[in-house]
DNA sequence: CTATTTGCAAACGATTTGCAAAACA
DNA sequence: TGTTTTGCAAATCGTTTGCAAATAG
């Protein structure tokens, strides 16, 4: 069971995942190293928060590739656990590479309804609350999918 | 500040509200009662958890209309207050009758990954949450979306 | 009678897929 | 060279929209 959230804010940051470990990884996946792949990642390395397909393809400079070549490596990647999908409601998917080797370890965010800043949150309370769950309906494997809005600080009027 | 959840579960029950209670809301909303309208609210007012589009369209019988005006509908439906939209992330939106004159009152579910049987669940700790988040992070106007997913006891292997 | 609502068909945006050419190992 | 991956275009799916005809009040 997990314990409560530490009371420290989790800011953005970048990810700061060598790209060698994710090549190694692709390696073991048995996955093929190529120029869209590798820039795909590049990408997704230099972003903090979740990118959809079209911010993905958008931010590809010269290796331009197909938006279908993204969409089918999101796929791959998210099967192989390096990089995990996001829905925040508006009909576009967002992807965002998974920290470096957590396993199980997900964790949700807080989007401006106004300016659709993201702040990451650290996974908390919900995996007790999971575990109430089960015990109370009778289910087992349970997930959740869960994100915030609101408005940020900057957002806020006067 | 919300009142963690009462011990009791809550279980599938149908939503028993008289039909003439929505459509004299209809008439304070200055919509029109037709036939369609009413055949919609119909079909969710004998269904206990969300339905698609799609299956409301199915459910019609012989008053069939066409799915735009479904879509229409939920939209009007919705806007009043009427209707709840829920997201079970598989793309297609799922609509229910708003429990009678639940204002601010919204709610969760757990549904089964295979058989897609759902539960509904009372709202509890969430809106203690909300103002966590808000106090660490400095948005307002917080709300979200959050949906269960698991294997429920019918489907439990062995 | 007049504003609202409907049906139909076309438009849309996100995503998927078939297939032959290109690229990795 | 053999398998994987790509580009391209067409297909799909949920949803939205324009417009003229139908309808509620």
């Amino acid at each position: 069971m997990k314990s409560p959230c530490p009371q420290h804010p989790h800011p953005l940051r970048l990810i700061q995942q060598p790209l060698s470990d994710l090549t190694e990884k692709l390696r073991r996946g048995e996955l093929k190293i190529t120029a869209p792949r590798q820039a795909i990642l590049e990408v997704l390395r230099r972003h903090a928060s979740p990118l959809t397909i079209k911010e993905i393809h958008g931010a590809l400079g010269k290796s331009d590739c197909d938006v279908a070549t993204i969409y089918r490596n999101m796929h791959t990647l998210e099967g192989l656990g390096l990089v995990r999908r996001h829905d925040f409601g508006d009909g576009a998917a967002r992807f965002e590479l998974s920290s470096d080797g957590d396993g199980d370890h997900h964790h949700h965010h807080l989007v401006c309804n106004q300016c659709s800043r993201v702040v990451e949150l650290d996974d908390c309370i919900l995996g007790d609350f999971e575990q109430l769950l089960a015990r109370r309906h009778g289910f087992s494997s349970i997930s959740h999918r869960m994100e915030f809005f609101g408005i940020c600080p900057g957002c806020r009027p006067g």
